[in-house]
DNA sequence: CCACTAGTTCCATAATACTGAATAATGGAA
DNA sequence: TTCCATTATTCAGTATTATGGAACTAGTGG
């Protein structure tokens, strides 16, 4: 297996981001990682109320937050500990990041979990 | 030729912006609608330096960014004028909008314009 | 070594996006 | 009005990307 690739901040960008909160199941891990007060397994998200999917589809947008510099996922043994890089990322975008996370979760939208 | 569609505010969500947001056409249009004093018309990013798409193609990504909710486009005789949402998104959405073109207009991307 | 668990990779299928060509709509000139 | 140039949209074929089941890798404990 390879390792985990994780992007300096300087090479990640607006673009990444964005395109990686364009999904929908994203944008909900996305915010669930931000709200919990420790980091989360993909597990977590298997049969999480909302989220019906397969482990290989998890495990790919999984992927995709953490080749955008969204997440970092550490290994612990078995599993993988997942956290938002929500720290970096205002040092370089600013209120960007927030700003989403803050809108999504303002949005009344019920079918989110 | 159907008539242009607009979503009310309310109808406008946080991953329909994100979705129209996450290519790297849209964010450049609307950022150089963003920063337009007037509104423009799409046949100007036909050959707009770096956009060099058909126009088939730029018809199609206006029409994501506007049913996405984040422009206007009105009939000018035989030409559209767009010009973004921005105030009326703000109110909805706090900082967020207003947040990915900082971000975006700040980062030392030489492919942009 | 074997079984179990957590994630990843592979690949066939499904869904989206791109774009040239045809079309529609408007305004102006003859 | 008729014709033509301009602007933008729609259509359809092709190319790209996403999905998810099955096989696989890795770590842990018995």
């Amino acid at each position: 297996m390879r390792p985990l690739y994780h992007p300096s901040l300087k090479e990640i960008t607006v673009q990444g981001i964005l395109y990686a909160l364009s999904d929908p199941v994203r944008v909900c891990i996305y915010a669930e990682l931000a709200q919990a007060d420790s980091a989360m397994n993909c597990s977590a998200f298997l049969s999480n109320g909302n989220l019906k999917l397969p482990k290989s589809t998890l495990s790919q947008h999984f992927k995709i937050l953490r080749e955008a510099g969204l997440i970092r996922s550490e290994r612990k043994g078995v599993e993988l500990k997942n956290s938002t890089r929500c720290q970096e990322l205002k040092k370089k975008f600013g209120p960007m990041v927030v700003g989403i996370l803050q809108a999504y979760q303002n949005e009344p939208n019920e079918s989110k979990h």
